[in-house]
DNA sequence: GTCTATATCCAGATAGAC
DNA sequence: GTCTATCTGGATATAGAC
């Protein structure tokens, strides 16, 4: 019996989302431009040419992922914003989150490892730059945001809130590329210490 | 008159200098894969089949520039151990050189970078990993080491010293890697409020 | 839907004239 | 020493059989 259009769909999703799955490893641990999709195909088990029958091309997959990663962040970002407690508290949740998100989800590590090597590069697809040009600036935003909230309750250091929001989205991309292209890096920094680098108070 | 065999040695320098400054430009901004010859050529102002006479390749373009960056950090770091200094002060000028010297010197961001792509990058010839894998931990043990003394004196925080260490290394990477590719950064966060990070007293 | 075979393009590297 | 022209290999993408 021939498999209906519904089953047709799910073998189409399923396969989709293991493309993406290895997609994103290789893209995390390799670049953009070190990608092959040879490589991609291979991991996935499946024919390269097969692999034009789900996206158009190498930079379609890549916005894909690239999208998708971005939203996931920006939403975290927001639910973070919209946490109803003291900056401070926003600060430990979100570090501590993040570490251990990095420390035990090997995707969650290649996400940001994607996005921080996207948002770095130069060599990137034009739709790709276009969309991190729209997306990119909200987690700095929320961060900066916080940080000023904490400054108010007296809770977080002097400084411009905004460079504190550099220092902490660019502190977490060094040490998600690394964790990420370490195979055995032990564990992850005691997050407090991280946090500490924000907060007035040492005793966390 | 012909030129003479030390005026063709000048030349021959000078324009291998011009070379290494373009090509250095060019993988820190777009990484080993995504640099090619023909840019790097252009970049220089020299055709590009005329690289092939002061290199024999594309990898050992990179290969000599990061030897070379591998070394001048490994000096630096050699320097602050030698340093006859509280570990305190040994943490806050390291720190307050990198910074000044980031924010200062277009080619050392570069070579951060360069650096810190590098090593973070599987994507890389062979000899680059195996010139990484000889000299890369170095700067780490040092820093390492220096915050065991700074435990000592009572002036760093608790925590496995070479976790202290690779979240120095990793923060700086994320900070000299966002500068790099940013091309109206503003100016780099206070050193002071990185430095807070590793020291329990935060008055700087 | 999936594969193999192939077309096309581009980057690294070489050859040879000046 | 420098250039233009060219070779070669590899990667993206397409075509067509099953």
């Amino acid at each position: 019996m021939a498999r209906t259009e519904q089953q047709n769909q799910q073998i189409r999703e399923a396969r989709k989302e293991m493309i993406r799955v290895e997609a994103l490893k290789q893209f995390a641990a390799k670049g953009f431009a070190g990608t092959r999709i040879k490589d991609i195909a291979q991991a996935a088990g499946i024919a390269q040419g097969l692999m034009y029958h789900y996206y158009q091309s190498k930079d379609a997959i890549f916005t894909d992922l690239i999208e998708d990663a971005l939203d996931k962040l920006n939403q975290a970002s927001i639910h973070v914003k919209n946490m109803d407690n003291l900056a401070k508290n926003k600060i430990l949740y979100a570090i501590r989150k993040i570490y251990k998100t990095i420390e035990t989800s090997e995707r969650f590590k290649q996400t940001c490892c994607l996005i921080a090597q996207a948002e770095n590069s130069t060599v990137i697809p034009v739709d790709v730059k276009i969309l991190i040009e729209g997306k990119r600036d909200l987690p700095y935003e929320i961060i900066a945001e916080v940080m000023k909230q904490g400054q108010k309750e007296g809770s977080v250091v002097e400084g411009s809130p905004h460079e504190l929001a550099i220092l902490f989205w660019t502190s977490i991309d060094g040490l998600s590329i690394y964790y990420a292209t370490h195979k055995n890096p032990g564990y992850m920094p005691d997050y407090k210490i991280f946090a500490a680098m924000f907060l007035k108070e040492k005793n966390i």
